[in-house]
RNA sequence: GUUUAUACACGC
């Protein structure tokens, strides 16, 4: 059973949630399951963003015998990745609570881990009362859930809350990670204040934080402060070899989402030279660079050669981008024949 | 090599 276990992990984890489906599916009698292979699984939909197929496996689970533990638990939230689904999480937080009673491991004021899990899916869901009433019910804090707090507020564009929990944080000399800052960042971004942020990117250094996310939060915290030219900066400080598929990512982002097109087009393809593969988001960013500055047959061509190029199958927003590109251009006809012929299916 | 919490890029 360990074995299958462990190889429904490996193609999880290399980004084959259907050859792990497979696998799991195959273990059809009851005797080669156990409750760890369908956490492991549990754990490939969460991670794969496919709350619904998660939903549908808990229930399963259940139907078949088995009691969900710590880990289905906490593997079902981390599923719980939308607004659609906070009275999942809620119906999923309620049993925890009732059944913390009889198993204590399970108490999420006790246990960092549940209640990391609880604060983080409500914040994904968009709840964020709920995230930091969960918060604040924990009698044990520690570094994650100090981040957990900060990053729940810094998605949510309060800045200054993040900022003063962050202050908290320090007051009770918990030491900050380099999780925190990049929440911290995250937050300045949101806030647009660059001012804090280099302050904030400074203090991280000084703290011997150094990591390619960390830098990759500068970049994205200068670009949406509107400051490129900083943002380049930390880009060009990075070691050509950390930086990530997101550095250069952010970096094509930021000079797309300022109009400079050449610029993004030529990171672009400084990228592909450094043997970076751009990804689903980078082509979104290309697109959106192509429709802002009106490149019709450009923005066409990567949408139409998208797959056999990158291999990278266009999902609605890069239809998204095409339809608004043709709109523009009021040539509806062009952006339904590419649409159908890509099979996507956007609106 | 079996499963668990927080973080960075993205269109409208």
């Amino acid at each position: 059973v360990g074995v299958r276990n462990a190889s429904i992990n490996m193609h999880a984890r290399r980004g084959s949630v259907e050859r792990a489906a497979a696998i799991f599916r195959s273990m059809a009698h009851p005797e080669t399951k156990d409750v760890i292979s369908w956490n492991v699984m549990l754990a490939a939909y969460a991670n794969a963003g496919m709350g619904a197929e998660a939903v549908l496996l808990l229930r399963r689970m259940q139907q078949h015998g088995y009691s969900p533990d710590r880990v289905t638990y906490v593997n079902f939230l981390n599923a719980c990745d939308k607004r659609e689904m906070v009275e999942h999480g809620r119906s999923i937080h309620a049993r925890i609570v009732v059944q913390s009673k009889s198993a204590p491991g399970l108490c999420p004021r006790t246990n960092t881990v549940v209640g990391c899990a609880l604060c983080s899916m409500y914040a994904r869901c968009d709840s964020i009362e709920e995230a930091a009433a969960v918060f604040c019910s924990m009698e044990q804090h520690n570094v994650v859930s100090w981040n957990a707090m900060i990053g729940a507020y810094a998605q949510h564009g309060c800045a200054s809350l993040a900022l003063a929990v962050f202050g908290s944080m320090q007051q009770q000399g918990v030491k900050a990670d380099a999780v925190t800052m990049i929440s911290v960042l995250d937050a300045c971004a949101s806030a647009g204040d660059a001012r804090l942020g280099s302050q904030v990117h400074g203090w991280s250094q000084q703290l011997e934080l150094r990591s390619a996310a960390l830098d990759n939060a500068a970049v994205n915290m200068y670009a949406k402060s509107g400051r490129v030219a900083a943002a380049r900066q930390v880009f060009e400080g990075m070691q050509v070899q950390r930086r990530t598929v997101m550095s250069w990512t952010a970096m094509v982002a930021a000079y797309a989402g300022m109009g400079h097109v050449e610029q993004a087009f030529r990171l672009f393809y400084a990228m592909q030279q450094e043997g970076v593969r751009p990804n689903h988001v980078t082509l979104i960013s290309i697109l959106a660079a192509c429709s802002h500055a009106g490149m019709l047959q450009t923005g066409c061509l990567y949408f139409a050669s998208m797959v056999a190029d990158y291999g990278v199958r266009p999902g609605q927003e890069h239809t998204g981008c095409i339809v608004d590109m043709v709109a523009r251009a009021g040539s509806v006809d062009q952006a339904h024949r590419l649409v159908e012929r890509s099979g996507t299916g956007g609106d």
